[in-house]
DNA sequence: CGAATAAAAGACATTAATATCTTTTTAAAA
DNA sequence: TTTTAAAAAGATATTAATGTCTTTTATTCG
């Protein structure tokens, strides 16, 4: 309902290399896939981004794989958003009216503006590294079970 | 962000022909599509699925067009979006995970759930009658400026 | 260097949403 | 009853999102 499936998958993934990643291991796109009953090659895509973006880290060849820099824990939630969704969406009326907006709003504008606010509140504070603490690690590792 | 074009679409046909069919007046789906600036067949499809849900009313041929009825005015803005979009959208964890929910949360459930609730507490709240009122309807009949 | 490994890149496939076009059905009125 | 107008229905087209497969590039190690 709020955003992509490639949201939902470039955090995933995210995540799953800031928990198993400790000490700068590097994890291959093929663990991260399976771990997380993802889509490979598509998954694959996404995390390109994420590395060019800078989020991630990644190497080549043997031994090679996706690994966590100093940007990963500090990247909010807003930026994977970015990334995979764009930022026009949290501007787009819900009627999809192209003249809407503070000044001259449609009947539900403030309403969701509001709400939108929240959101983009949560998502612009939330750290990537907020995820990752003891009470959300058992959770993150059960992220495959579908 | 929200809900899909087909939702802003029907939401805007209803209000057009609430607010442009007083007195019973029979509007047509030429006149829908142009005022709106939405294509003219895909509203139609939409426009069907409305009336088959009893929120508006139709007649063909010649003086025909779509009306409103008594349900109209009353109709709760979720029962469009469910027209639309189905509902499980407002269940659907934001990292795509089956096995997430109140008991089993994911990290980031917790917040969206209570952003979710207040989304759906307004749109389950809100009647179609609620947009029409004398503030909006300048608002209204300018939904075509692009 | 050459073989093997893993991400990057790019081509192609599928699906769902959105959009268009044509035919059929219904109803009004001459 | 024929003509005409309008929605209903259905077939087809386009686009964007999602998913798969193949080739290229970079890296490690023997």
């Amino acid at each position: 309902m709020f955003f992509s499936k490639s949201f939902g998958y470039a955090l995933r993934g995210v995540l799953y290399v800031s928990i198993e990643g400790k000490e700068g291991r590097k994890i291959q796109i093929e663990e991260i896939a399976e771990q997380l009953s993802v889509p490979r090659h598509f998954l694959a895509k996404i995390m390109k981004a994420v590395v060019k973006k800078g989020i991630l880290n990644s190497t080549k060849g043997p031994y090679g794989g996706f690994s966590i820099n100093k940007k990963t824990l500090n990247t909010k939630l807003i930026h994977l958003v970015e990334l995979t969704d764009g930022t026009e969406l949290f501007n787009n009326c819900i009627l999809g009216l192209k003249n809407c907006n503070g000044k001259n709003p449609c009947p539900l504008h403030d309403e969701i503006a509001l709400i939108r606010s929240q959101l983009l509140n949560k998502f612009g504070k939330t750290r990537v590294g907020d995820l990752t603490d003891e009470e959300n690690v058992n959770f993150i590792k059960s992220l495959a079970v579908v």
